[in-house]
DNA sequence: TTGTACGCGTTATCAT
DNA sequence: ATGATAACGCGTACAA
């Protein structure tokens, strides 16, 4: 019942021409919709297309075309942060709605290891995709040279590149970072320390430069914890850490929100009662916040329109507008109930 | 300093070979490694391929050798779905080792419209992939009906397709719930819930099956609520609902690890002692699992092992091998505190 | 409105 | 070991 098993050989145009009993050209045209076709030979084609059972070469299409109508996701991180990182799901919403809205299908990559970043940089090259999305990309990256040097439309969020006229699109984290700390001063804490994260890009650096001018004179580089990964663990680690060099700590600014959460959990453990004598705040408004108890006062990113606007900058230049430079999108505070 | 911005010609194997004096036949030799090469033509052809900056063309490579060396992974979710899945990821990682072992080019392709669906079944029409991994098919899928089609070297992961001829690769859900729920039951629990989820897919009705067979006697349908999906929100409606209909439960077995997150979280609001009063266990042993207090009793699912296996198959299938036919991965128990 | 024929950039076959 | 040349399947001028 299920039909031959033998591969056999896929039908072409050619068949579609033969069968329907015109020309290949004008199965071409039918095809793809183009005007000045006759009814008949419409009819024609579609009904021979149904019996030889045709579908359509990408490869040759896009050896004429010169174009794929894919645009690559680039995911420069380790896999086993991918899944904990809360705002990569929303930006791949965010572009996968645009791109699916101008008829583009959106692939996401991956890189794990030198091995898959050669192997990426090949399929970038190879003309498998017209443009590219790169997340989380840090200087000097291969990728970023790759895509800089094969001049593929592309933009970059989340990390404004070393050069200054390539497109990205991002948030300003370190006016959000201080705009945050300031309102966590306002609450009256004087020993306020960061958990600070992702130091090795700009959003991390970016944010603990908020932080410190937000607190100023207030400043005390003891009690900026640094941990490479935004995640859960860093948090239970870094307030351990925390509370060991200052049992007096009475605020707290995470480097995200499920930094906080592993913080906050420490807190609990300790019967530290939050906001009582601890007022804490995260970074991202993730679902982290919400599921946090007290929920998280933390700074919303605006993940799914990061994506949005990144994909909107590819189809831009492919649609030949000019290059567009960076964008920053503005964060808001939400102000819930750890501080 | 960034050089010229005109988007000059690709270079071709004909430049290379015109600028190396040799033909077109030996620089396509050259460049794929093939024996029978002078030492000498293939540095001149080197030097050529960095002069004029040659890059191969995927789509002319495809075309005359009818392979891609890229093979999809389809995420067929809601893709708010999507980031909660603390399976997916792991599945991700998995694929993704196996395939760039083979250096072949994993690309995510997610559908979450109508509009996406048929985007995704015309690129794989196109050709652009050699072979699908396809993860959580739902019966009746259009994608699944694709593939088959297509004849498309595929394997599905966590799904047990209609077709029982057609290769998969998944865990035993029903025998895993019977287990961890018996166990459940060892502990002395007879008021014993289920928070079912996914239902409209075999992971869903298995585990419930598998908790009807473990409970045997003490089963009672009304502990059974039932909620769409896998997530932290259906634990917490879940729990409430469950607490409503009969306040004396004493077990809980809940679909994911996400859903005994949600419960717990409602079962500590209201004071009610874990694993005192309710024994809860739930099931993936996801990051969920050890952020949970007390840690969760859960059924391991060897998700990242799920991911190499359907990567294996399809590469097996694309070799030539026979189509394999399903394959059950073992599950463990991890029993911890929390029941 | 339709057909013809060329070109897209590679690989593969067959002489040499 | 190397060089011609024919596919691969499609789009598209150009001619009719």
């Amino acid at each position: 019942m299920s039909g031959p098993r033998s591969p056999r050989r896929r039908a072409t145009i050619h068949d579609v021409a033969a069968e329907a009993g015109i020309s290949r050209g004008t199965v071409s045209r039918v095809l793809n919709n183009e005007p000045y076709v006759s009814a008949q030979a419409r009819e024609a084609v579609e009904a021979a297309v149904a019996k030889v059972g045709y579908v359509r070469n990408a490869a040759a299409r896009n050896l004429v075309t010169q174009r794929s109508r894919a645009i690559a996701l680039i995911v420069h991180e380790p896999h086993s942060v991918v899944l904990d990182d809360p705002n990569i799901g929303n930006i791949l919403i965010g572009t996968n709605a645009v791109l699916s809205q101008a008829d583009h299908q959106l692939v996401t990559l991956m890189i794990d290891s030198q091995r898959d970043s050669d192997r990426v940089i090949e399929y970038l090259r190879g003309g498998f995709v017209d443009g590219a999305i790169i997340l989380s990309a840090r200087t000097g990256d291969p990728i970023s040279e790759a895509v800089a040097e094969l001049r593929l439309p592309a933009s970059f969020v989340g990390h404004p590149p070393d050069a200054p006229d390539i497109p990205f699109i991002g948030i300003d984290n370190r006016a959000a970072a201080e705009a945050i700390v300031r309102r966590l001063v306002g609450t009256g804490r004087r020993r306020i320390g960061m958990l600070a994260s992702g130091l090795d890009r700009d959003s991390g650096e970016d944010r603990l430069a908020g932080f410190r001018t937000a607190l100023g004179e207030l400043f005390d580089p003891d009690l900026v914890v640094r941990n490479p990964f935004y995640s859960y663990t860093a948090g239970v680690d870094g307030m351990s850490e925390l509370l060991r060099r200052d049992p007096t700590v009475d605020g707290v600014f995470a480097a995200s929100d499920a930094v906080a959460a592993g913080a906050l959990d420490v807190l609990h453990r300790r019967g530290i009662d939050v906001p009582g004598r601890v007022g804490i705040v995260g970074f991202d408004d993730s679902s982290w916040a919400l599921r946090c108890t007290p929920a998280l006062s933390t700074v919303r990113q605006p993940a799914e329109d990061l994506g949005r606007r990144a994909a909107q900058q590819v189809l831009d230049q492919l649609g030949g507008t000019d290059r567009p430079g960076g964008v920053l999108l503005p964060t808001d505070i939400m102000w819930r109930d750890s501080a």
